[in-house]
DNA sequence: TAAGGCGGAATTTTT
DNA sequence: TTCCGCCTTA
């Protein structure tokens, strides 16, 4: 059955109770928003005979392009100076973008390096020109350097203003270092305890930072006047750059701003990907690189816009599209999902323009599953694990949704206690591993002998460290005079302590002539580098974490190789600078290491993290109203952008989607009702169950002989307790240390155990 | 100075 | 529900 027919015969069909409602906001009071409705550039061939000429050429070239459907050779073939491509969910966006980088190299001749490729997200940026790399041979000192403008908005901002001529008129010098948020927050600690500032909510700085930058307030929460908090900004701003650092948002701003005064050179082509999630400062950044002649090709879904509390813009498409007389096209078929699944998800979208067509099997309804609370939806998942596991089915292929982090601890609990294999969606954190986390700052110091941080942070580090940190320390170092660099002072100050260990004292010294001495070798392993900072007594020689500490230097050491190898323009020394840079923005030293380890198991990931992934069977975990969307959003307007949300959330599954709900949500302020959004979706398109509800009906009287009121009881979580009351179909429980829970009695016996 | 009451805010995450 | 800052009270 055609797609369009069927979501009109789900339509009429949908006439009584559940799927009234055909659009969420009218629920809530709310008009619609006009529907925006942009003139589509549609194909007007398939470009066979292009292809042709191409093939004939290079055949390879060719397959490229045969492979493309007919509005993505549109996309990639027809030529106005800007184009906005709206690429549905699923419709293979990375691939349109990358035919186009194709193209526009090999058959309109235009260089790898003219090219500006934007992207958002590390791993983006590494599939483009590993695709584009693949198909030219390897990655190699060249073709890097050809590529240097391809990469996530943050690092082009440092490549261009490494570059620019007239850095120095922003009080920064070339080599400057980039401080990742964690460095920031020490940073900023540091300053405060030196002046003896009074600051409020400290470990909301960096929120309290923006809000001041946007909004010109320093005040927050229940302060009634203002507090240190501009002073410290100030500050900062003048350490930053005596120190030669910039922090990420730095990265950005400086290099508008120098753009913005001086100009530079404008590439012929800006490629945009995930448009959608731009924010006013990476669209200034557009705007300041391009000139007249520069071609805009930006791709995105407006539809997957969940980033407005990051200042991105959900009308974005629709500005961008009259202020660069941009051509919209459309990429509507989605290559992902069953008829069933994106059929669901569409009637969430508040501007329906049946843009959206499925190509796959209509598929299984979307179930829709009752919960008694987060805990039984833990215990069932875990259930539904168990048996897809004992069927064979990769764990690897499914995904459990949620909308907050808290809600995933629940869920992690109970399968890490029945060895359920889960990965999470955060990163991993390159502050998890000391030794890596010493060795990055001894680096740093190594490129920068002024960077008053690093220097502390290697002598007063907590494994690995000499001294403590203290204010007769610090001020030694800083004050030493403009002369003297903070690695000679703090050098000057261990000579005199008596404390002193020679290793320290060794390492500095090692660190001051590290550039001239150490990177002169071309061919260095970890052993000689071992060697060469005295690692080896300095990592804790007699501790039982010894060997991990060598193995992880290892692999960093391996990692920074990698990127002097790739990027090999320019002096050695600047080319180690860049590669710890290039370790800061990435956020570890472990990148090629951590895509090798990843293992099986299913994915327990919050829906933003999720956004980009698709998956055999999707979970969404928890969808009460209240939580979805969650309870702060109700009657604003980001209310909008949390129905996005479970669209997103939806389209990431394939075959199958399962949403499940609580009945007594623990959540904050949850009700106890399934998302009123789902009320978009057309009854027959939906499936509702109550969990455990099969088992119940068997088991009711087995149930109500085997608890008694003040049994004693046992629970993996809350310890000893006792029953204080039994009702229909849930056990009121009393425990020493948490108080009063309830149980659902179809799954207490998973829960909890009797005691004699 | 310590303790307690009151009121406001809290989420999502990459670089 | 919990954390933080502010204000009052002993």
């Amino acid at each position: 059955m055609n797609y369009k027919r069927l979501n009109a015969k789900l339509k009429s069909a949908s006439s009584h109770g559940w799927g009234q409602i055909e659009n969420a906001f009218e629920a809530e009071g709310r008009a619609l928003n006009p529907v925006f409705k942009a003139e589509v550039n549609h194909p007007q061939s398939d470009y066979t005979s292009d292809i042709e000429a191409i093939r004939a050429k290079n055949a390879k070239l060719g397959i490229t392009f045969e492979r493309l459907n007919q509005h993505q050779r549109h996309a990639v073939f027809h030529s106005s100076q800007n184009t906005l491509l709206a690429a549905m969910v699923g419709s293979g966006k990375t691939t349109v973008l990358i035919a186009k980088v194709f193209y526009l190299h090999f058959i309109k001749g235009v260089d790898l390096s003219q090219m500006v490729v934007l992207t958002f997200t590390n791993k983006a940026a590494r599939e483009i020109k590993e695709r584009i790399a693949s198909f030219l041979g390897e990655m190699d000192e060249e073709m890097n350097h050809q590529l240097r403008y391809f990469g996530t908005f943050h690092s082009v901002a440092r490549q261009l203003l490494e570059e620019h001529p007239k850095l120095t008129s922003l009080g920064y010098q070339p080599g400057f270092m980039i401080m990742d948020e964690q460095e920031k927050q020490e940073f900023l600690q540091r300053i405060i305890t030196q002046e003896g500032l009074t600051v409020k909510y400290q470990n909301q700085l960096t929120k309290r930072w923006k809000k001041y930058k946007e909004t010109g307030s320093a005040i927050m929460g229940n302060m009634k006047s203002e507090d240190d908090l501009v002073p410290l900004i100030e500050l900062a701003e003048t350490e930053k750059r005596a120190g030669n650092s910039m922090d990420f948002d730095d990265l950005l701003t400086n290099c508008n701003s120098l753009l913005n005064k001086h100009g530079g050179q404008s590439p012929q082509w800006i490629i945009i990907d995930e448009f959608q999630d731009c924010n006013s400062v990476q669209l200034d950044l557009i705007e300041n690189l391009k000139d007249s002649e520069t071609n805009i090709f930006a791709v995105g879904d407006p539809n997957q816009s969940i980033y407005g509390w990051r200042g991105s813009n959900e009308n974005i498409f629709r500005e961008q599209l009259s202020l660069w007389d941009a051509t919209w096209m459309e990429l509507p078929h989605n290559y992902r999902s069953t008829e069933k699944i994106l059929s669901a998800a569409e009637s969430l979208l508040l501007e329906q323009n049946n843009s959206l067509i499925a190509t796959r099997s209509v598929g299984t309804p979307i179930e829709l599953v009752r919960h008694f609370d987060d805990q039984q939806e833990a215990y069932y998942l875990r259930e539904k694990m168990i048996s897809m596991k004992n069927q064979s089915v990769e764990l690897d292929s499914v995904a459990i949704l949620f909308r907050t982090h808290e809600q995933i601890k629940v869920v992690e609990t109970v399968f890490s206690q029945a060895d359920i294999p889960f990965q999470l969606g955060k990163r991993m954190e390159l502050y998890d591993d000391v030794a890596q986390t010493f060795l990055l700052r001894i680096f740093k110091l190594c490129c920068n002998p002024n960077d008053l941080d690093s220097c502390l942070a290697i002598i007063c580090d907590k494994t690995f460290g000499l001294l403590n940190r203290s204010q007769k320390l610090i001020r030694f170092v800083q004050e030493s005079g403009d002369d003297t660099s903070v690695l000679q002072a703090m050098k000057d100050y261990l000579q005199n302590n008596k404390k002193s260990s020679s290793d320290h004292l060794n390492l500095l010294n090692k660190i001051e002539v590290f550039s001239s001495e150490f990177l002169e070798e071309k061919e260095t392993n970890t052993q000689q580098l071992i060697d060469y900072l005295g690692l080896q007594n300095l990592l804790k020689p007699t501790s039982i974490h010894h060997k991990d500490y060598l193995k992880s230097v290892d692999s960093a050491w391996n990692q920074v190789k990698r990127y002097i190898n790739e990027k090999g323009w320019g002096d050695r020394k600047d080319i180690f600078h860049v590669a710890i840079d290039q370790v800061v923005l990435e956020g570890t030293f472990m990148i090629n290491d951590r895509i090798k380890e990843k293992g099986s198991g299913v994915h327990l990931l919050t829906i933003h993290a999720a956004k980009g992934l698709e998956f055999d069977k999707v979970y969404i975990a928890g969808a009460n109203t209240g939580i979805i969307p969650l309870t702060q959003h109700r009657g604003s307007q980001n209310l909008k952008e949390e129905k996005r949300l479970l669209f997103v959330a939806i389209t990431r599954g394939k075959n199958a989607v399962e949403i499940g709900w609580h009945a007594q949500p623990s959540f904050r302020n949850a009700e106890s009702e399934p998302s009123y959004f789902l009320n978009a979706i057309p009854e027959p398109l939906l499936k509702r169950r109550i969990s455990g509800e099969d088992q119940k009906n068997e088991k009711t009287s087995a149930e109500n002989e085997e608890w008694i009121v003040n049994q004693t009881i046992k629970h993996n979580k809350y310890g000893k307790g006792i029953i204080t009351s039994i009702l229909d179909a849930e056990l009121i429980c009393t425990f020493e240390a948490v108080g009063e829970k309830s149980f659902s009695k179809a799954f207490a016996r998973a829960l909890i155990t009797k005691v004699d």
